[in-house]
DNA sequence: CGAGGCCTTGACCGCGGTCAATGCCCGTGG
DNA sequence: CCACGGGCATTGACCGCGGTCAAGGCCTCG
């Protein structure tokens, strides 16, 4: 079932889990398929939910004067969700969006405050997420500072080298902090070598 | 006792504690004082501490290609370490330097893990320092993307309003990701108006 | 008083943003 | 089945922000 097997997913790719933990977080999640384009969450809302992408992507996106800038991007075996939103109990600043038709791993705040309670182990696995997340952000920042576009989007390309196939160049340009022209600058420049 | 006063200060100001929690945290920690310019962690040294800042002044930086800079400021009642090291046990990519003559609380990682393990509070609120700390980086992210120097230095202003009384521009320049000529010239305008 | 840090100022220029036209692909309806 | 329209990407012309390099000013401290 595919329930079982994303948790153990879960399990083997950020923090060892007992059995008990992960039969509770089985009781607890909800496996659920979203189609492409639409909305998890919209900005306004109280984000109740951590998702984990079993199959497909994500993006989370802000309006910046009525312009579409995407914060961050989510594909298979991410978790994902308004993180401003979720961890603070404030309104989001973030839609988030499915890119692909998706099936997704569903968790509430309710289940995760329990989960933690209950579960040294899981406590410690939410620990280390937020950790390593805040630690992927920092990173980011570096690059944003001192990296050229070209750089940047060189970066990211060693991180999800198919991310183009998945994305609108679109989202990626907003992404890395440039235009959609200078990428696809960049781009014809790459191709040409 | 400066002690006393520190520890009751965190708990006002970030989660509040039982008297126990207190207590264990008193018998843990250290108080001390240092110079300015004086190191708290090199880089490649691993992070064994994290310095809670009672009076002074910090900064982490490391140097890209020769040049220093700055990642983090961190000021009266902020936390400070090199996040990568001290999370992850990796060799520090920074510096650690205090900016003015300080006193600073300290606890070793080994103390911290007691306390946690112990107290439910004190991992509660490592948990929301950790988090809150997230989404900091994560509003850094967006004011580096889309906002010009001179809106990225009044933004810190705005956090900060003296902090060009106590920290050199170039360290301010550095942190904004401007060169410390374009600050100059930015403060020129501003002392136009 | 001289030296060395730190900051300011000026001249120059290139990366990448803006605006606008064009190309390309695909879904929809006549 | 083709024609049209809309969304996305490409390309070109232009220009301004902010980087680089270099000179000079101003403290502070020995």
């Amino acid at each position: 079932m595919e329930l079982v097997t994303a948790v153990e997913k879960i399990s083997e790719l950020y923090f060892p889990l007992s059995q008990a933990c992960k039969n509770d977080i089985e009781a607890a999640a909800q496996i659920i398929a979203i189609e492409k384009t639409n909305l998890l969450v919209k900005e306004g809302q109280i984000a109740q939910n951590m998702y984990f992408i079993c199959k497909g992507s994500a993006r989370a996106y802000y309006l910046k004067n009525g312009k579409d800038i995407t914060d961050w991007f989510a594909f298979e075996n991410d978790f994902i969700t308004s993180i401003n939103s979720f961890f603070m109990d404030i309104p989001s600043p973030h839609f988030i969006e499915v890119n692909e038709n998706s099936v997704l791993l569903k968790l509430t705040k309710a289940n995760i405050t329990k989960l933690s309670e209950k579960h040294l182990d899981f406590e410690r696995m939410g620990n280390l997420i937020i950790t390593k997340t805040m630690l992927q952000l920092q990173q980011r920042i570096v690059s944003l500072q001192f990296e050229t576009a070209q750089q940047k989007y060189e970066n990211l390309l060693d991180i999800h080298p198919d991310i183009t196939l998945k994305t609108q160049l679109s989202h990626i340009a907003s992404y890395l902090g440039i235009t959609l022209e200078t990428l696809s600058r960049i781009r014809k420049l790459k191709s040409r070598i």
